[in-house]
DNA sequence: CGCTTAATTGATCAGGGTCAATCGTGGTGG
DNA sequence: CCACCACGATTGACCCTGATCAATTAAGCG
């Protein structure tokens, strides 16, 4: 067995990230400590405070994972997708609380079931280091996004990673509110909304409906995300 | 061997943190295949763009981990102090750059090496997981700090932040410039200085001088930092 | 002691926040 | 089937924080 630090997978392409759970050196670790779970739309997944007894894999559907300020703002710390892993903390209580974008289909796991199997199974620590490396590389690449100045370079780039979730990359459903825009990028929701209408009048996409956008002019969209 | 998934360390006391590397059940792992260099104030240490052979972890001084924009702008993801360990990245090249803010002693690590230890000794992929986490503690603190509306809250949390590190915890002392803080806060440069001028103006702070910041009120900067 | 660079302070401007009104859309029930 | 309702999204008007431009001061350092 060989640890790879070197995993070139770029940090926005995390849903084809999935292979390496299931890839022939490394067969899925953690799936007989998981039970499936469904969450409805809207549905709390875990709490700011609650123990870490679990953390969970996104089958189908999309998470938010926030963090809920004093004086009730709130800021989206990441969307998670099918295949990654959320609600993977540190201490002993979550910091952040998780909820669901969409209806969900999960797998929880066990901490202590996993821990255990990370004393027998030496590559379940490895996957926890690459699941956390992962982790790592998002939370950075959101740390640069919110440092960005405009509003536009936000909203583009944010608009460019989703593509990559797309099938079609060219157009892309959003699985979440002009809210939850607004405070995954540190804007308001009328910014969002001022910042698509003014994509849509320079025909760089359309806004088929609310909740699907078509990317007309990839290239001036990465222009604006800088 | 059991593997720590809980570590209740609050992620600002990182410092505190060097005990795990020393500690009973995990010594050192690292240090043999270490080699100890100095780097002057200013100084790069890695770029952006290079090969990741190698990653680090600062002894003595403070070092900048930052992303240069193409306009020119400049993001500093983190400081790091004595203890922390820095340029652990997924890919096979840097997509941070680093550098010495003060005169700084470091330990390089060559990651071909830790990877061979790794096969040898699992505790080193444990220990490789713990960094990860600690990393992404941090990558998720700042990007809360980052998306918190107000300059005086980014600059509180600043100061709160930097005070741990300190032997006096009312005495803070900035190896950084104005422009690093700016940078790390995503503020500008007179923001920031007119932050600070303001927070003495209101007896909370006093400038002893430039890099030596008295806290007179903590407990206001609490409530300023929300 | 003057030179250079960092920091502070002031004046002005603009991007984005706030408040408020309107528009769409999807769901429900008559 | 359609009218109504509720909620999200859009748009407009105005304001405020922080950016920008510019001048001054302070602090090393040869």
């Amino acid at each position: 067995m060989t640890v790879q630090l070197a995993i070139r997978t770029p940090s926005h392409a995390l849903k084809a990230r999935t292979d390496w759970m299931a890839g022939q050196d490394s067969p899925e670790p953690f799936r007989v400590a998981g039970t499936v779970v469904h969450v409805d739309e809207g549905r709390e997944i875990f709490a700011e405070g609650e123990d870490t007894d679990c953390f969970y894999k996104v089958i189908s559907g999309v998470v938010r994972v926030c963090k809920f300020l004093s004086d009730g703002r709130r800021q989206i710390e990441a969307f998670h997708v099918a295949g990654e892993i959320f609600g993977f903390e540190l201490g002993g209580e979550h910091i952040l609380s998780a909820e669901a974008v969409s209806d969900c289909t999960l797998v929880s796991y066990r901490r202590r079931n996993v821990e255990m199997m990370a004393q027998k199974d030496h590559t379940v620590t490895r996957h926890l280091f690459e699941v956390a490396m992962q982790s790592l590389a998002q939370a950075q690449g959101h740390s640069l996004l919110l440092g960005r100045r405009g509003a536009m370079e936000k909203v583009a780039s944010f608009l460019l990673t989703w593509a990559t979730h797309s099938t079609d990359r060219h157009i892309v459903h959003l699985a979440m509110t002009r809210q939850d825009i607004a405070d995954y990028l540190g804007l308001t929701i009328e910014t969002v909304s001022r910042s698509l209408s003014q994509l849509e009048r320079d025909g760089v996409i359309a806004l088929s409906s609310v909740r699907e956008i078509r990317l007309k002019n990839v290239e001036a969209l990465e222009d604006l995300a800088a």
